[in-house]
DNA sequence: CGGAATCCAACAGGATACTG
DNA sequence: CAGTATCCTGTTGGATTCCG
């Protein structure tokens, strides 16, 4: 493999990987279930509850990715019945802190947004 | 609990309008767009060439919904042939940095991930 | 409890053709 | 050039059922 290190220019190409990564992370639901991690280990069913609106197929698909990218340990305790939970790898963590970023924008900027909806809206009937 | 101003918690609420603003921000053009129009105004024709991959539909219909959520501006020159020009606002400026702190960290470890994916992928066969 | 597997509806999004 | 409109397919993701 030519390991060129990517550029940021790399991005707007269809098979850069880091661009795969963004789709991955940018996603919805690893948002969400990063920022419960955030928090500590959980349980699958504590995920579950804790993020409204999730189904069980994808907060399995999710973690599962989550997994292979590295970002999530997952351990199973074998007892009856089975206990799974789930902790941020080292990895995972560095990428609490751009999330939350986001995060905050989304929060801080919500109010203005809703007022450019009613503008444009308006605008155009 | 009534409170007017979202806390970090409401996130995790299917209603909660930041988590449909993270969706739209954390949405895989947008990001791209939004990147291409930091380094200044583009024509349409411009940002499709310069994002591969994205159809016309899919370009113009995330510049709508950046327009509507007051990130894009729109400027029509009434000229023949017409010339059409985007721009980042006040507020999409303000995305620009939560952005590319998550574009960092996609490039950053980016090398980390495929590890992990072949790690992974080994284990599981 | 923590899933896997299947089925199916809804929607995203590409291709194409047409327009001011 | 910068779109809009339509059609049509692939994928996403929910609901349900079953299992270690």
């Amino acid at each position: 493999m030519v390991t060129t290190s990517a550029t940021s220019s790399d991005l707007y190409r269809t098979d850069c990987a880091a661009r795969q990564i963004l789709d991955r992370v940018g996603d919805r639901w690893t948002v969400l279930i990063i920022g419960v991690l955030s928090d500590g280990s959980a349980r699958f069913s504590q995920l579950r509850r804790r993020i409204e609106g999730i189904s069980q197929k994808m907060l399995t698909q999710t973690l599962r990715g989550l997994e292979r990218d590295g970002l999530v340990h997952r351990t199973v305790f074998p007892e009856v019945p089975v206990r799974v939970e789930y902790e941020l790898t080292q990895m995972g963590r560095t990428l609490e802190e751009p999330l939350r970023a986001l995060q905050r924008w989304a929060l801080e900027n919500e109010d203005r947004i809703e007022e450019a909806h009613a503008t444009y809206d308006h605008r155009a009937q």
